[in-house]
DNA sequence: AGCGTTACGCCCCGAATTCG
DNA sequence: CGAATTCGGGGCGTAACGCT
């Protein structure tokens, strides 16, 4: 089903903007998704922020508590970084990465939404698929009453400030990839460390990665790896190196 | 209390697509 | 073309929660 409308596509796009890597709303799975639209009381992922206990608490398998902690997700993702807003809103070809890039880039919602394409593709790393993608979606009816409702909700995050990062040390000009499960840090917080650093991580190795950080069970990534013979390294390698480039990683 | 559902927090993979 | 990404699919163990 393609139609933007039908109930298949609009749980999907729920889904999506409470997803992990978007705005992280705990309590919204399929199931809850599909009885709030089966309940008829989202047609939208922005009416999400209309949503009020009395209407949870009525549907099967949700309680008091159920319903408290999602209006509370559902709260705390107004205050949620841009780029996390901009993966939520699932424009086409705008993921995590993308969607820092723009964020930082443009530093609210409002700002990128009058971007036209000239002044996207003038964006390293965006380029007339990616351009004209958003600014299709920005133009487009469903793409501007989708914001619209946003901002009502009182919706509309600017990005921080980026963190300057370091502009020496062993991290700069360098490319991660991270594979396995890290013990102390998360995937996340390794790779924000590591950008802070200076280094710059991606999600496949090749000839141009410079070392693959490996945790326990680690995939195919590695295997690739030592096939290319690219340095390896395990967190404490990792950790040490952070803390000699200043970039202490806090214990979670 | 026990059961079923869901979320969470990690992760992997492949196909398709895009950028340069 | 090569490198990198998105996207959508999946997995697994643990924990929280609502219901009966």
């Amino acid at each position: 089903c393609e139609n933007l409308f039908c109930p298949a596509q609009v749980r999907r796009r729920i889904v999506h903007f409470a997803s992990r890597g978007a705005l992280d709303i705990e309590g919204l799975g399929w199931k809850t998704v599909d009885w709030l639209a089966d309940a008829g009381l989202v047609e939208d992922p922005a009416d999400l922020y209309h949503l009020r206990a009395e209407d949870l608490v009525k549907l099967p398998g949700m309680g008091e508590k159920s319903a408290a902690n999602l209006l509370a997700g559902i709260e705390r993702s107004k205050s949620a970084p841009l780029d996390r807003l901009l993966v939520a809103i699932g424009i086409r070809h705008v993921g995590a990465r993308i969607a820092q890039i723009l964020a930082e880039h443009f530093g609210s919602l409002d700002a990128l939404e009058k971007a036209d394409e000239e002044a996207l593709l003038g964006i390293d790393a965006i380029g007339p698929e990616i351009a004209s993608s958003v600014v299709s979606f920005f133009s487009s009816k469903v793409g501007k009453t989708f914001v619209q409702k946003l901002r009502h909700a009182g919706v509309n995050p600017e990005s921080k400030a980026p963190r300057r990062a370091a502009s020496t040390g062993p991290f700069v000009g360098k490319t991660f990839v991270l594979t396995g499960t890290l013990e102390e840090l998360t995937r996340e917080d390794a790779a924000r460390f590591i950008q802070e650093a200076g280094g710059k991580v991606t999600s496949s190795v090749s000839s141009k990665t410079d070392a693959v950080v490996a945790g326990s069970d680690p995939g195919s990534k590695l295997d690739k790896a030592r096939a290319l013979g690219i340095e390896v390294w395990d967190e404490n390698r990792l950790k040490t190196a952070l803390k000699k480039a200043g970039v202490v990683p806090a214990a979670r």
